[in-house]
RNA sequence: GGAGGGGUUCCCGAGCGGUCAAAGGGAUCAGACUGUAAAUCUGACGGCUCUGCCUUCGAAGGUUCGAAUCCUUCCCCCUCCA
C-alpha cells in the first residue's frame, strides 16, 4: 500500500464525484504539496453546516500536507452565481468585504488549520484584467457550451430570462483556477459546470487541468432544499449551542442519517451500528441526541458544551421549563401586543394579536388570552411566543 | 425595428369595474397530538391607536360615485420575425 493510495482513500471519503481520478493519482505521485482551491462568496459571512462539508474535506487535504487556498470571491460576487433569482448585485464595499472575510476566518478556523491556509481574493487578478482581458476570456467559450449548464438550459427552455453577464460567472471562476494555478478544486455537486470550465481554461492557458472533487450538497432543515441562508433552513456554525442543538433535533429521522454521513466524524461502522439499533426499535431521538452533541461540541469548545446543551434541551422541551438565559429588556409599560412587538418576539402588533388568538403567547408561563391585557410598570415578566421565543421584560 | 404574450400579496397562480386585503396550492407561523421527528387535525398568514381605519395587485398619471380590473405614458420580462 503506497502513501498516495491511502491519501486517495481519504480524499475520496464522503465525496460525490472525482474528476479525473487518474489525474489526481498522477499529481499525488509527484509528492509535492498540491494547491487546493475552494471558493466562497463574501456576501454571506455566516457559515453554516452546509459549508462545513467542504471545509471538512479541505481539512483532509491539510492533514495530508497539501496547500489550501481559501478563495474569497470579492470580484465574482458582483456577478453572483446565476441562480435565476439574482440580477447583478451591487458590489460590496471594500470595508464590507474585509469585514466579511474576517468573519469567515474566525469561523473557518474552527475547522481548518490557520497555519496552512492561504486566503485569496479574486479581485487581485480580476480587476487588472480589464475589459480587454474579459473579452479575451469570454472568447474562450461558446454560447452553446454555456447553455449546457443545467441551470441555464432549464431557464432557456422555461422562457426565463438569462442575462449575458451571468455567462461571465463560470468564466471568472475558471480563470481563478488559472491565476491560482490550482491542482485541485473543491466544490458542491451544483458547481460541476463551473469547475469544469476551470479545467478548460487552464488548458487554454497552458496549465495542467485541475482535478475536480465534488462534495454532496447538504440538505437544509426542511430536508428538501440545499442548506442556504436565503431559504432560512440552515444551522449557522456561530449560532448558540442551544440553537444548534435544537435545530438538529428538529430534523426528520430520515434527514438525520444524511447529516451523520456528511457531518459526523464518527466512523462508517459506528453509524451503521446506530442504524441497526433504530431498526431494532431504539428511539431515533436518542441517536439524534448523539449527533446534536457531536456538532455542538465541535463548534463550541469540547464535549462539555454538547452535554450542557443537551441538558438544557431536555429541561426546556421535555420538562417544559423556562430557559435560564434569555434576552433581558426594559420597555415602557403598555398593552401586551405592543410590548411583544417592541421586545422583538413578533414582527407586528397584528401578529401579536393573532398569536394571542392562537394561544401561542404566555406571560410567566400563563397563557394570555386577553389582547388588551396591560403590562403595568414596575413589574418584570417572562414573555413567551411559541415554544422557543422568550424574553424577560421589565416594564418601566 | 416589427408582431404577439406577460408583470398580482414570500413562491406558484386565479381574479379582469363594486360582494377584493384579493380564490386555490406551496412555504411559513401558532395550537392539538408527539420524540421541538414524521404523519394528521385546527387556526393564522399587509399594517395600525383593531367591531373601525390605513397601505397593497410593475411605475406614474387619468376616467369613474367606485379600479388589481378601463384609458394614457413609462419601466421590465418572454416568444416569433429581422
Amino acid at each position: 500500500m503506497n502513501a498516495w493510495n491511502d491519501a486517495l482513500a481519504l480524499i475520496k471519503r464522503g465525496s460525490e464525484e472525482l474528476l479525473v481520478e487518474a489525474d489526481l493519482i498522477e499529481k499525488l505521485k509527484t509528492g509535492r504539496p498540491l494547491r487546493v482551491k475552494a471558493g466562497f462568496d463574501p456576501t454571506a459571512p455566516d457559515l453554516h453546516l452546509g459549508h462545513t462539508v467542504l471545509l471538512n474535506k479541505l481539512r483532509h487535504f491539510q492533514e495530508l500536507g497539501h496547500h489550501v487556498m481559501f478563495l474569497i470571491g470579492d470580484f465574482t460576487s458582483q456577478i453572483g452565481d446565476p441562480t435565476g433569482k439574482n440580477a447583478t448585485r451591487p458590489p460590496l464595499s471594500v470595508e464590507q468585504i474585509q469585514e466579511n472575510a474576517k468573519t469567515y476566518q474566525e469561523q473557518v478556523f474552527k475547522i481548518l488549520d490557520r497555519e496552512r491556509t492561504e486566503i485569496c481574493f479574486n479581485s487581485v487578478w480580476m480587476n487588472p484584467l480589464g475589459a480587454a482581458g474579459m473579452i479575451k476570456l469570454a472568447a474562450q467559450h461558446t454560447v452553446a457550451r454555456m447553455l449546457e449548464r443545467d441551470d441555464f438550459a432549464k431557464r432557456y427552455v422555461g422562457n426565463q430570462p438569462i442575462a449575458i453577464h451571468e455567462f461571465l460567472y463560470p468564466l471568472c471562476q475558471g480563470y481563478d483556477s488559472v491565476a491560482m494555478r490550482a491542482d485541485v478544486e473543491l466544490g458542491g455537486t451544483d458547481q460541476k459546470f463551473n469547475l469544469l470550465v476551470g479545467r478548460e481554461l487552464q488548458k487554454h492557458y497552458g496549465q495542467s487541468p485541475q482535478v475536480i472533487l465534488m462534495m454532496p450538497l447538504l440538505e437544509g432543515l426542511d430536508g428538501v432544499n440545499k442548506m442556504s441562508k436565503s431559504l432560512d433552513n440552515y444551522i449557522g456554525i456561530s449560532e448558540s449551542p442551544d440553537e444548534i442543538f435544537g435545530k438538529l433535533m428538529s430534523i426528520s429521522d430520515t434527514l438525520m442519517w444524511r447529516y451523520f454521513d456528511l457531518l459526523s466524524f464518527e466512523s462508517a461502522e459506528k453509524i451503521a451500528v446506530m442504524k441497526r439499533q433504530v431498526e431494532d426499535g431504539r428511539n431515533p431521538r436518542d441517536i439524534k441526541f448523539e449527533l446534536a452533541k457531536e456538532i455542538v461540541s465541535r463548534f463550541h469548545g469540547g464535549q462539555q458544551a454538547g452535554e450542557y446543551a443537551m441538558s438544557n434541551f431536555v429541561a426546556r422541551f421535555q420538562r417544559s421549563e423556562i430557559p435560564e438565559s434569555m434576552p433581558e429588556i426594559t420597555l415602557p409599560a403598555g398593552p401586551i401586543p405592543q410590548v411583544l412587538k417592541q421586545a422583538g418576539l413578533v414582527a407586528s402588533t397584528s401578529e401579536a394579536m393573532r398569536m394571542i388568538d392562537g394561544g401561542g403567547v404566555r406571560a410567566d408561563g400563563e397563557k394570555v388570552s386577553d389582547k388588551g391585557f396591560v403590562l403595568s410598570s414596575g413589574t418584570t415578566v417572562v414573555l413567551q411566543v411559541g415554544k422557543r421565543k422568550f424574553a424577560r421584560v421589565s416594564l418601566s
